[in-house]
DNA sequence: CGACTTTGACCAGCGC
DNA sequence: GCGCTGGTCAAAGTCG
């Protein structure tokens, strides 16, 4: 597979679509060595993927150099010898790349800054992660409606049912459950719920299938906004907590962090993400110690690339912000290791 | 007292 | 159809 590299100011807009694009790709794949080998449990077998993105993002890509935007290989370290890797132009300055295929089948732009919030028959959405941890990988599933909506709906019906505790729960009877776009990613951390911006709720904790460990569900408190996460450990690796965040905030973070290692509001960044301005990427709470230390530690804190877009993948966003020699030893030291997919959901059965 | 967590119960989806 | 599991609800409890 190769990559074509142009200059885009809606590159990173592009960069998720490639991402979701190696999701969907990799869904299929990952779906069927799970039914053939160890059933459905959701996280059952992560390596697969885990490994087939590492090889993704190292493979070769096709770029136009002479189309790639300013100084964008001279950050990367990108000369005629060296062929960068997806991995490398994912840390570029903006530029668009699009796998061959994307090419001919999307000929339909992504969204602009502008409207930056994905279309509704998108069918692959990164969401807000905002998360400060590391590695992370994702995987996203789409469905649509709001739970806001099917709770109204619900309730109208249900009035008359005698216990109030049950009124909301018909609300699902007539609609399949939809889901927003979810994205999972891991972390090392010796804390579970991760301070990333954002104010959540607990509303509920369930034993794990196969896991001696909880899985808590939290949404975010923000009226209106109907994020939610799952937080959970891995039972392989206990000091591994897995992050699932399903939906977009429509607001920005609450909680600027102390300290926030000073990530304005990126001007120069508003090209690429800058009209949805107000989401800003929380920055990671550095006192709390799930940071893996590899990731910023010799590179500098953060660009402003760390905060353009809230929708981006953190893991992406950290790839972005390290230079490049950094980039290739975070390639053979870490990240991708740690990358694990989420859950490869169905794709919803009806439109 | 409000915000948040805990926890048992309930519901829906899925596989057998 | 049944049972299992994930996801959610909401009352009760806790905390600041």
């Amino acid at each position: 597979m190769h990559y074509r590299c142009l200059p885009n100011e809606d590159s990173l807009l592009l960069i998720k679509s490639i991402y979701i694009y190696i999701e969907m790709e990799k869904k299929e794949e990952v779906k069927t060595e799970n039914s053939n080998s160890m059933g459905n449990s959701t996280f059952s077998d992560p390596m697969p993927t885990s490994f087939a993105l590492s090889s993704i993002f190292d493979m070769p890509c096709e770029v136009d150099k002479s189309a790639s935007s300013l100084g964008f290989m001279d950050l990367l370290g990108i000369n005629d010898n060296y062929t960068p890797s997806l991995f490398d132009l994912l840390q570029a300055p903006p530029l668009m790349m699009m796998p061959p295929q994307q090419q001919q089948q999307q000929h339909q732009p992504l969204p602009s800054p502008a409207s930056s919030t994905i279309p509704a028959d998108s069918s692959e959405v990164l969401n807000t992660p905002a998360t400060p941890n590391s590695s992370s990988i994702s995987s996203s599933s789409t469905e649509a409606a709001t739970d806001e909506q099917n709770k109204a709906a619900g309730e109208e019906d249900e009035q008359d049912q005698e216990k109030t505790k049950k009124q909301l729960k018909p609300k699902k009877k007539n609609q399949k459950r939809q889901r927003e776009p979810r994205f999972a990613f891991m972390t090392k951390s010796e804390v579970d719920h991760l301070d990333d911006g954002f104010r959540w709720r607990k509303y509920g904790q369930k034993a794990v299938k196969n896991s001696p460990y909880p899985r808590s569900y939290y949404r975010c408190t923000t009226a209106a906004c109907g994020v939610k996460k799952r937080v959970e450990r891995s039972s392989d690796d206990s000091s591994v907590v897995v992050t699932t965040y399903e939906g977009q905030h429509t607001h920005p973070s609450p909680v600027m962090p102390r300290g926030s290692i000073g990530i304005p509001p990126p001007e120069h960044a508003a090209g690429s993400f800058g009209s949805n301005s107000s989401f800003i990427m929380p920055q990671p709470h550095y006192h709390q110690q799930h940071q893996p230390h590899y990731l910023y530690s010799n590179s500098s804190p953060s660009l402003n690339l760390a905060s353009i877009n809230s929708s981006f993948p953190t893991f992406l966003q950290e790839r972005r912000s390290c230079p490049s020699p950094a980039a290739s030893w975070l390639r053979d030291n870490g990240l991708l290791q740690d990358i694990v997919p989420s859950q490869m959901r169905k794709e919803p059965k009806e439109e």
